[in-house]
DNA sequence: ACCTCGACCTGGGCGC
DNA sequence: TGCGCCCAGGTCGAGG
């Protein structure tokens, strides 16, 4: 669900919204989201927001946050003497208040507040010292990221080459390559014409190159699109993504492949609903 | 090194 | 109407 060009997407809406003021207070309704102390924020500014990956990371004056909203987490503003109205939220229905049962934290600033929804309670919330974040664990481990300066084709090949896992299990490991998820890991294999239990190392470097070139491409279009809205992935505002409608295999189980028309398959592959082009997608 | 499974959670959708 | 069951998927940790 949030995946890469969803965080990304998330950040932008909060870089564009941010409150210039200092925290005025924090309420913290469900405590296993958080580690920290939240009220730390109180009387410091939001600087900065930045991401790493699928991590999202407010970056207060003494303290940083470090998010990661996992599968149902929502980042939405409100202001508190404005009617407040999302007309989707999780499983499209309208919510007109932005705390109601998922909501578990809220930081208020004057005339704007930042809450947390999650109707699954996975994401978490780390409230962090300045210098814990640069060497964070989460963050050390992260492979090279797309969209970046690190993410080069020799870096990229020498990862793919030292594996025989499937291609698959190895695009959804955060440690080789960041930022991908299930669904942009479907649609990247498919554009480069990759079956997704082919052995990492065993592919082509034709299709490996494709591959290299393809997930960039296939995170910037859903980022263009605002993101991909399954059921509860919304933007600070309330807005949903509209890259669903782009996609080009996950969610069409059945469907026409839009290269050969033959029906998309669904199968399991890496514990993970996998959607592919049995024709299009075939094991060299 | 890699794989699989369970845990964490909730709500939708299914069959009966 | 409702119960029980399975599914959705990001990440971690356990065990093979």
């Amino acid at each position: 669900m949030p995946e890469l060009p969803e965080v990304e997407v998330v950040k932008r809406g909060l870089v564009q919204l941010r409150p210039q003021t200092p925290v005025l207070s924090t309420q913290v309704w469900t405590d296993k989201i958080v580690q920290g102390n939240l009220a730390l924020l109180q009387g410091q500014v939001l600087e900065q927001v930045s991401r790493r990956a699928k991590y999202l990371i407010l970056h207060f004056e003494k303290n940083d946050c470090l998010l990661h909203l996992r599968m149902t987490g929502q980042v939405i503003l409100s202001q508190p003497n404005t009617h407040f109205s999302l007309p989707f939220t999780y499983y499209q229905k309208p919510l007109e208040t932005p705390v109601d049962k998922h909501t578990h934290l809220g930081v208020h600033f004057e005339g704007l507040s930042l809450y947390y929804r999650d109707m699954r309670k996975f994401g978490r919330w780390e409230v962090l010292d300045k210098k814990e974040l640069e060497n964070h664990p989460s963050l050390v481990k992260l492979g090279i990221e797309p969209l970046t300066e690190a993410y080069q084709w020799p870096l990229f090949k020498r990862a793919l080459l030292k594996s025989r896992r499937a291609i698959k299990a190895l695009l959804l490991d955060q440690t080789v390559v960041s930022g991908l998820g299930n669904i942009y890991v479907d649609e990247a294999l498919f554009r480069s014409g990759l079956h997704p239990l082919q052995s990492s190392a065993t592919i082509p470097m034709a299709k490996m190159k494709r591959l290299f070139e393809v997930i960039p491409m296939a995170l910037s279009e859903a980022i263009e699109a605002g993101g991909t809205t399954l059921k509860d992935y919304i933007h600070p505002d309330g807005t949903r993504g509209s890259h669903k409608e782009n996609l080009l295999v996950y969610g069409r189980k059945g469907a026409p492949c839009y290269t050969c028309g033959h029906p998309i398959e669904k199968r399991v592959v890496a514990q993970r609903g996998t959607h592919f082009c049995a024709v299009c997608q075939v094991l060299i």
